[in-house]
DNA sequence: CATGAATGAGCATTCATTCAT
DNA sequence: TATGAATGAATGCTCATTCAT
């Protein structure tokens, strides 16, 4: 009840501390453990807090798994749009190779995100909103080249910016968030080239004769 | 065992009986519920059966949900490699339109299957087995048709095939299995034009000059 | 409802094998895994019966335990009241000797048999009824051998058997029965030495001249 | 931690209720039905806590049942190695009146005691290591006295001491942990006499002059 | 703000026993 | 007699959440 100089700042300062501590240790334990398997109590035992403490600053374990996601993910996809070179072509493989390098890496908030998001319906608003941007992204790419008479005529820019935006995803999924951590994979030099050239000879044009296209066996 | 006469017919009608109604319960319940949420006592409730009995046509959870699951995607992934046209664009129309077809009518089954594959390392290893086949199938397919000089000289076939296979997965999970089940999408015929679109010249025969390939906006 | 000749015979033979079965399956079963780890199923798998045949020889899992039990101790006992020789001496060897050897290779039923009777009143009572003659017949034989003027004067024949006989029991049980079971442990014959000593001074009078040890009824 | 001015206290006071409640009702339980019937809701019911708590004092059952035993058992086997009185006679009579006593008084836990050892390795380790102190104080106990040449020089006393510690724990048990507990049985005071009568005998030298036997040191 | 003891609903799994055939 | 499918009660354990201090 007395007056307190600069008690409250100190107070404040604390609170961001601890809050700071369950941030983290929240993110590192859904990233190792999962959405599910993660628990209230690892988490306060790796912050160092109390178990009541966690629900100081999260209103409960979904909404702590938001927090951390909404950061991690946001960070992860811009990572993945890292400033890229001027050369096209390259431009594309640094793109992409940023994107395959984050998904390499972040493995455990990957599995985390998509866990959580299929059992839990906030979880997934929250990423579909965060992921809308990539797709975007690619869609309006492609529809400026549209206007320099770079792409195809009769690509659907839509379509393809979702087709060419999973591609990557879910390829970088399956390569490196699914399957023994430790397993061998096709090195990401190739793949990255890989990539890139599907994409360039999906979306960009040049004379692709329909009676080339084969006879497609089962 | 050579008892009874013809009884053991009646007792094994009854035990198919049970068998189906439990496999059908889990199915209904995995995919209205999801991996986690679903409880064996949803199970053989819905099921209308004892608690035990599920044991007796389970190991458990986990291999109920491998049973229901075998079942599904073997049928989802066969789906996309039904008997196709003559016509080849037509050809890969079908097999397209085919795997999203049967995924907009199982995105309960593929939700559960994703987030089993990521709470249980055995769920996620017969994923990965029965995507396997998928992925080869198309690998071959570019093989076979290197062969006949239609596939670009540059393909990395291994890579493609993946590639490919995971746009459409992707595309057909994020386009149909999340968001909201009753989403406005864009229509199906729409969405198959365009990926055949894309995977015609993503790996077809075609001059492409690369000159041609514009700056990547950021 | 015709008549059959000497059908009655084939099915009552038929029933002997079944009931010889069960009995034997389940005497290895308590043998091998006790009396609570012991399971029903267990049972009938080892004797090659449905699992309902079980309850047509036995009331219940109880009821088999008992049957199995009351067969297998009264053997063990038997077994370690076998003739022996007319040494004195030699002859408390003999039978202390025969007692141990049982209990080493019986190892598991009397483990079955000890966690039966402190699990279910009436393998209980069974069991004190067929170790009773056990110890009446070391009472008979101090008893005798104190007509004879062999015993010191002041024993306490009733006391002394129970004690006697339980130091033999016990000790067999914690050395064989307990502990890991192929534990090193003290040889058998440095064992059967030392408890024949400790018998004959306990119980004998005087300076114990072998000649001096009576014989021992059966 | 340096937050709360003296509830901390109230609050380990309370935690130390709890702990005590729980210990003393699993005490009870075990005690009154034995190790694999007593349940850990019986349990908590008689201790008046929720079902949860039980498992914040306990690994698991088997821990709960490790520490009342720990307790109990020290307990006992101590209370047979009171300090004893100056006669030696004597001193062996009190060490075994008070060994039977407490048995007599704890019948259901030395019963719950061997169930459990019975059915589960890690408490029949737990119990083999409560008794062997038992068993080398004996021993200890008679090689001292074989270094005044007051036992007899072809005494085995490794096996001495495992024999005449098995007589008096199975006698106990056989007289007072089984059998219907209202049972008449031979007065103490005459079995504790032929105790110690058979104990006297069988390990100390010549005739045995009171007055010849040595303290009974711990 | 922080603590951590307490709560209790929830779940997978086992198994003795029954009974229709 | 024999079968074996079906039953369902019972139990140990986890963990998100609350709340008195």
């Amino acid at each position: 009840m007395a007056y307190e100089p600069q008690q409250p700042r100190r107070r404040q300062r604390r609170a961001e501390t601890t809050a700071e501590q369950l941030l983290q240790a929240a993110r590192t334990v859904f990233e190792t453990r999962g959405y599910q398997a993660a628990t209230v109590g690892t988490i306060t035992k790796a912050a160092s807090t109390a178990h009541g403490t966690f629900y100081l600053y999260f209103r409960n374990k979904q909404d702590a798994f938001a927090k951390v996601m909404e950061d991690a993910v946001t960070r992860m996809y811009q990572e993945a749009q890292a400033p890229w070179a001027a050369h096209p072509r390259d431009a594309l493989r640094v793109a992409l190779s940023g994107f395959l390098q984050v998904f390499a890496d972040h493995r455990g908030l990957w599995r985390a995100l998509i866990e959580g998001a299929l059992q839990d319906a906030e979880i997934e608003k929250m990423w579909m909103e965060l992921r809308r941007p990539f797709v975007e992204r690619i869609e309006r790419l492609l529809e400026r080249n549209r206007q320099a008479s770079l792409i195809r005529d009769e690509l659907d820019t839509t379509v393809a910016a979702h087709a060419l935006g999973s591609m990557v995803e879910w390829f970088a999924f399956a390569h490196y968030a699914l399957g023994e951590p430790g397993e061998d994979r096709v090195p990401q030099d190739r793949v990255v080239d890989g990539l890139v050239d599907v994409w360039l000879h999906a979306a960009f044009a040049g004379t692709l004769a329909p009676a080339a296209v084969p006879a497609l066996d089962r």
